[in-house]
RNA sequence: UGGGGUGUCGCCAAGCGGUAAGGCAUUAGAUUCUGACUCUAACAUUCGAGGGUUCAAAUCCUUCCACCCCAGCCA
């Protein structure tokens, strides 16, 4: 049994930090920031983020702020603003202070102003369909927009009255003046500023005008002393038009923008627009729905933080595109899992196992240890009796080689209890096994040391002792399509792609003093890690998945 | 197609001119009152491909190939 130990990782990006400071161009606390946008819940692939800039600033003994990115009303609410906090506390990260974009408007409008007059910005009364028109293609530079020359005045006229609300939406907006043969696009006269008359949830109405992502970030970066700003690789084409804000801001921070590649797990839902699809559509219950990789959904199914930020640290980070192999994942899941998780036995698919030598209402108390993989641990009861019930899967009427659980003959401990001997089984009509019979030897009592030693151990329930449940299997909710797993574009997915048996409800049975408990984890069989929810339709709910799933038992490759 | 980026084991990923770290997965074995956990061992003569420079290259030069991102008044 090992602790699972924080990962320590270093990357390119701490690299580049290094040099920096090394050569004074930041100071050695460096300051960095993490920049949701609040339109939409926390998942898997925002983990490496978080865990960036907040375990960067940590490691440089600088700050992180949580800034929102909350520059587009018509996507944004509060919340997601809410989830967003509540979901990076949950990881374990602390934010120096909270930001919003939004907070900045006045000093962003003031740096528009300046550009203006420096002749470094301009209004343009073209429609968004000319703009684009005149941006060009990939292969062909733009034209320049007849209302590129206006004169500084008459620019400051209108970017005045744009702030005043006295233009239509979407009739004019602020370009910056750079290049419109740029073979960069982003380069080609970027709209900063457009219009908006929409509420938002933090400034209402306040104002009228917008700054866009590409204006307000890095301006905000500056003003808020950020030295480095990590972001997206889809960034990687923007960096010369952050560069260009920040160096004609008139701002003495100066921040530098450093891009890392996303992560996606192989098979995986990570969209947004995905996964708010799902949720509209029903197919799962929300945004927590375990079957989920949003930080919440995997929270639900009882994955613990250590692990998300374990895993993460040693995916570890690259410039190039990494589809991680969602094993990874679970093990790391796994490896926290078995530290902490209670030992308890339940039976998912349920047949009866009658001990033969043993009184109808006979009944022998054993104790279980609540935490075998611990040096110390409390113990419980439980009662050993006639009639018990063991997994399916732990019978064979014909075993195949190398089998260890129970067939005619065989013999099995009982985990907890005895060793016991198979002696027969009934069917029904239909040749399925519905009984298994078999005779206890009361030398072989759990934690007497007796001498003899058997291959397989089973997990049991006592039939009286135990208690009827819903135990929910989830698996992992994936597409079948890789380009599927993407977060920016646009993904349509009929509802046939889903995974079919994302979700498998069994009736099982539990010991019947295990109950719901937010804290505690358990595992059963030789596989499974659950956590009990409540909002149990039964008695409890048993998330289980991938984790674990491994069954070291494979008959196929025994033979 | 113009620009930007990336290509090292099935999946991540170190490496930055001195002769291929590590993790996951896999395989074999030990241990085991969970076929779990733990343990031990194996697993790239080779770094997208071809040329070149060098005593020496994954690392430098060069050509080519593949994949990703960019033509929102989204972020």
């Amino acid at each position: 049994m090992t602790i699972s130990k924080p990962i320590e990782a270093t990357n390119f990006i701490e690299n580049e930090i290094n040099k920096d400071i090394e050569e004074g161009r930041v100071p050695s606390c460096v300051q960095t920031r993490h920049p949701p946008e609040p339109s939409g819940y926390l998942h898997i692939g925002h983990v490496r983020n978080i865990v960036l800039n907040y375990g960067l600033a940590e490691k440089y003994n600088g700050i992180c702020n949580l800034r929102y990115d909350d520059t587009n009303p018509s996507k944004e609410s509060q919340e997601f603003v809410d989830s967003i906090q509540e979901d990076v506390k949950w990881l374990g990260y602390h934010w120096k202070e909270i930001h919003y974009a939004t907070e900045y408007f006045q000093q962003n409008y003031e740096i528009a102003v300046k550009l203006i007059k420096e002749g470094k910005a301009y209004v343009d009364d073209l429609s968004a369909e000319e703009v684009s028109a005149y941006r060009g293609t990939l292969t062909e530079p733009g034209k320049e927009s007849p209302y590129r020359n206006r004169s500084v005045e008459e620019n400051l006229d209108l970017f005045e009255r744009m702030k005043n609300g006295e233009f239509e939406m979407g009739s004019r907006c602020l370009r910056a003046k750079i290049d419109m043969a740029s073979p960069n696009i982003n380069m080609r006269d970027p709209v900063i500023y457009r219009i908006q008359y929409l509420h938002h949830q933090r400034i209402g109405d306040s104002w009228k005008i917008y700054p866009s992502y590409d204006f307000s970030h890095p301006l905000d970066d500056c003003l808020e002393g950020v030295t480095h700003s990590i972001c997206g690789p889809e960034f990687e084409d923007h960096r010369p038009l952050y560069n260009w804000v920040v160096e004609n801001s008139g701002l003495k921070n100066k921040s530098r923008q450093i891009e890392y590649a996303n992560l996606y797990l192989k098979g995986v839902i990570l969209g947004k627009r995905f996964i708010k699809k799902l949720v509209n559509d029903g197919k799962v219950s929300g945004f927590d729905d375990p079957r989920l990789y949003t930080i919440r959904g995997l929270r639900r199914r009882g994955v613990l933080p250590e692990s998300l930020v374990n895993f993460v640290n040693a995916a570890g980070i690259s410039k190039a595109v990494s589809v991680i192999d969602p094993a990874m994942l679970d093990y790391f899941i796994r490896s926290t899992l078995n530290d902490v998780s209670k030992r308890v036995m339940a039976v998912v698919d349920p047949i009866e196992l009658v001990i033969n030598n043993i009184g109808e209402n006979e009944e022998i108390e054993i104790s279980l240890a609540d935490y075998p993989q611990r040096e110390e641990t409390t113990h419980r009861k439980y009662y050993f009796g006639k009639h018990l019930l063991i997994e399916r899967s732990d019978f064979e009427i014909v075993p195949p080689p190398k089998y260890r659980r129970f067939f005619v003959g065989n013999e099995v401990r009982l985990n907890g209890a005895y060793i016991v001997k198979c002696t027969g089984y009934d069917t029904d009509e239909n040749g399925n096994v519905t009984t298994v019979y078999a005779d206890y030897d009361p030398e072989t009592k759990s934690g007497t040391n007796c001498a003899k030693k058997v291959k397989g151990t089973v997990h049991w329930v006592n039939k009286k002792h135990s208690k009827n449940v819903e135990i929910r299997l989830f698996e992992n909710l994936t597409l079948p399509k890789e380009e599927s797993l993407s977060g920016g574009k646009e993904q349509t997915a009929g509802e046939d792609e889903f995974n079919p048996n994302s979700l498998i409800i069994k009736n099982g049975f539990v010991e019947d003093d295990i109950d719901y408990n937010e804290e505690e984890r358990y595992q059963f069989l030789r596989n499974g890690y659950f956590c009990l929810d409540k909002d149990s339709t039964k008695d409890l709910l048993v998330f289980n998945r991938t984790v674990g799933l491994k069954d070291s038992y494979k008959p196929n490759n025994n033979q």
